[in-house]
RNA sequence: GGUGAGGUAGCUCAGUCGGCUAGAGCGGGGGUCUCAUAAUCCCCAGGUCGGGAGUUCGAUUCUCCCCCUCACCA
């Protein structure tokens, strides 16, 4: 048994929980979940990111505290996770005691070791606001292609990436004036020095803390390492400087962020914990984070913020004395609709939106585990993927197969055993269970997610071969109907950190229990089984179900909010991905797009003039619905004899949006090509039904 | 421009420490059973494994060059 602090990003406290996050918090449930299923004493910290200038503007213009404002969103996304099943075992704030306690021991130790050191920093102030401006706080005229209203660290344009004070026509973006360059004395972290250098490179070229692929993207940065600039001015949410050098300062959020993992441990076993579970804070750092601690640190993060984990972090706790992480492992980032998420197009999805539309969370947990392997590539969240991928998973294979062995031993009298289960099915078990525990080990969850499929799929054909139908008594069949339903077992366990309700009502139907996965499990027992009750059902999703975690996440524009990723003059690096440039409104569209377009042929009924319009007819279309529909078109000019259309086959948009035109309401519009009056409708042959879908 | 990661069937990906007819799932096409959620099961993809050159008996897998995508950085 290992005993393991593992820890997720802290979600910025700054707004709603996203599908986004909703990646690395599944990611880790499932890992945590599993690894508790193999016997591990795991601990899973996490915490609301309660500091930085955004928050402190967004509060101010809310008119309430930081503080206040900070807690609020942490509250509502604890919430949000609870709903997915996400089980921390502390969603606790940086903004703590425990938390001010933990950043100031590490920035003294910092001092102590002699790595901080004072310099002057230019930056852009806002004397009407009376504060520097972050980048993301400047807008101006790109210096090198001349694109206006772009941030002050890079141009969307030409991404070019650039000092703010190179912007030209600067502005505040809190007031729209014109900033002045003004200095001030910043604390900055000397990672260059050859001792904290080495304690960066070993950890990272060490076996077993990076992926490959990370760690090569992580030697990269090494090579030419920065200072690091660790304080900020005021006006600003977070710990005030203690040190007499930087008065008036604050300690940049980036700082205590991270640090943040520490002290909601702290408070997690000095007052949350059950009272078996609890530590004081003296024996938690002795068990968890002294150098030489016995239990496993492991993080989980998105790659956007690698660079403050992989490079600063080591340092940081090197300097106070404490263990590194022993694993990291980084995961990409969510496109929807293989687009980077767009509030304007309606694939920025908050969790709530996916909840409210109806759809089982279980569902998107299952969807991110059958796309995610343990490395930084990104994950894409396409509607008909997602559908496809649980009614072909789930619904037809798993969840159809625990139904049907169900209604097939149930035909019994009794209890079903036998001494001779089916042997296909009996090694397809045994092959699978340790190759899907060894594929959760690796985090290469869409390993496992094949692992089940392909053994639901080998009982699915084993039912069909064997036909325990024609005599479900008859000893063959039971051999198969016994050997599945105990397969049904070993799936339940195998879903289990994926999908736990599921999985827990899979198990219980079958009035089978789920052990501890060791690893010589074997659920061939000889004991007989019995259908207790209907096993989990797993409706099909069609694609309408689908659809609306766009259609109703693009009804809810949320307000603008300036993101986190503040940084200073210098060029610390990012803390959020860069918003996603607006795609041309005539770009290339995906499928889904058109595909929410209703194109349907319709018979033109009658054709008229409208009064008092010269370009407008008015039409009556038998679309295949139980009434005609009125559909009022500008092709007047086109058709000087309205009569000759009736009877037409013409296509109609079937799924616009009703609009008055003249007082008629048009319920649709027709697809025509050219510009009246040489304009003709597009029409098809009278083989073709009114009501015919075009697509 | 530098660094890193990629470019394999319509889609998402696996794989080859160089070698028999390059794989899976999904989608699509055809057929089948009826226990089950219009579910299952069977058959069907002829893909220049981004392009070119080199090494080799043999390269998709190694080397070099080039093109394209993504990320980070200057």
């Amino acid at each position: 048994m290992t005993t393991r602090l593992v820890t997720s990003a802290l979600p910025y406290a700054n707004g709603s929980i996203h599908l986004g996050h909703m990646v690395e918090h599944v990611q880790t449930d499932v890992y945590v979940r599993y690894l508790r299923s193999i016997g591990d004493d795991v601990t899973w910290i996490c915490a609301a990111d309660a500091h930085g200038t955004p928050i402190e503007v967004n509060a101010g213009k809310a008119g309430v505290p930081p503080a206040q404002f900070a807690e609020a969103h942490r509250q509502e996304q604890h919430r949000t996770f609870q709903a997915f099943g996400i089980a921390h075992d502390t969603y606790y704030t940086t903004d703590s005691p425990e938390n001010r306690a933990w950043a100031y021991r590490i920035y003294d130790a910092l001092k102590a070791r002699g790595l901080i050191h004072k310099r002057s920093v230019e930056q852009l102030y806002c004397e009407h606001d009376q504060r520097f401006l972050p980048d993301r706080f400047v807008k101006g005229t790109c210096p090198k292609c001349a694109t206006p209203e772009q941030y002050g660290d890079v141009c969307e344009k030409c991404g070019t990436t650039y000092d703010p004070r190179e912007l030209k026509d600067p502005a505040c973006v809190l007031c729209m004036r014109p900033p002045v360059v003004r200095s001030s004395d910043h604390a900055y972290v000397n990672l260059r020095r050859p001792e904290v250098a080495a304690i960066i490179q070993g950890w990272v070229e060490a076996e077993g803390h990076l992926e490959p692929a990370v760690r090569q993207q992580v030697k990269g940065w090494l090579a030419d390492l920065q200072d690091w600039c660790i304080t900020r001015d005021a006006p600003y949410f977070g710990f005030p400087v203690n040190d007499a050098d930087f008065p008036g300062k604050f300690l940049y959020v980036w700082l205590d962020a991270p640090i943040g993992y520490l002290s909601s441990g702290e408070h997690y076993f000095a007052a949350e914990a059950p009272p078996e579970r609890r530590l004081t804070p003296e024996a938690y750092r002795a068990r968890y984070l002294d150098e030489g601690a016995p239990a496993r640190l492991e993080h989980v993060i998105g790659k956007d913020i690698l660079r403050f984990h992989a490079v600063f972090w080591p340092a940081m706790l090197w300097a106070a004395g404490l263990k590194r992480p022993d694993r990291m492992v980084v995961h990409g980032h969510l496109t929807v609709n293989g687009e980077k998420m767009s509030k304007s197009r309606g694939t920025f999805i908050n969790a709530s939106t996916y909840l409210e539309s109806g759809l089982d969370p279980e569902l998107l947990r299952y969807f991110f585990a059958a796309n995610l392997s343990a490395g930084p590539s990104d994950l894409d969240l396409s509607l008909e993927e997602f559908r496809n991928r649980i009614n072909a998973d789930l619904a037809n294979n798993v969840a159809n197969l625990a139904s049907r062995v169900a209604a097939l031993l149930q035909r019994a009298t009794g209890p079903v055993g036998s001494a001779a289960p089916d042997p296909e099915v009996v090694s397809a078990v045994r092959e699978a269970l340790p190759l899907a525990r060894r594929a959760y080990g690796e985090l290469q969850l869409r390993e496992v997610v094949r692992l089940v499929s392909q053994l639901a799929s080998v009982c699915n054909r084993r039912v069909q071969e064997s036909k325990p139908w024609e005599n479900p008594t008859g000893p063959a069949e039971q051999a198969v109907l016994y050997a599945i339903a105990k397969a049904l077992g070993a799936l339940a366990l195998m879903l289990q950190p994926i999908l736990p309700r599921f999985a827990a009502a899979l198990a219980n139907a079958y009035g089978l229990p789920l052990p501890t996965w060791t690893e010589w499990l074997d659920p061939f027992d000889g004991q007989p089984v019995a259908v207790r009750e209907k096993p989990p059902q797993i409706a099909r999703l069609d694609q309408k179900q689908v659809e609306k975690l766009i259609t109703s996440s693009a009804e809810a524009p949320k307000p603008a909010k300036v993101a986190k990723g503040a940084s200073p003059a210098e060029g610390a690096g990012k803390a959020t991905a860069k918003p996603a440039a607006e795609p041309p409104v005539f770009g290339v569209i995906q499928y889904e797009d058109f595909a929410r377009v209703e194109l349907r042929v319709g018979a033109v009924l009658s054709a008229a003039r409208v009064e008092k319009a010269d370009k407008l007819l008015q039409l009556s279309v038998d679309v295949g619905e139980p009434a005609p529909r009125t559909i009022v078109a500008g092709i007047a000019q086109a058709y000087p004899e309205p009569a000759a259309l009736v009877g037409k086959r013409i296509v109609v948009v079937a799924n616009l949006a009703p609009r008055p035109l003249r007082g008629i309401t048009s319920q649709g519009m027709l697809l025509a090509a050219g510009e009246p009056p040489n304009l003709q409708l597009v029409t098809v042959g009278e083989a073709i039904a009114p009501g015919t879908r075009v697509k």
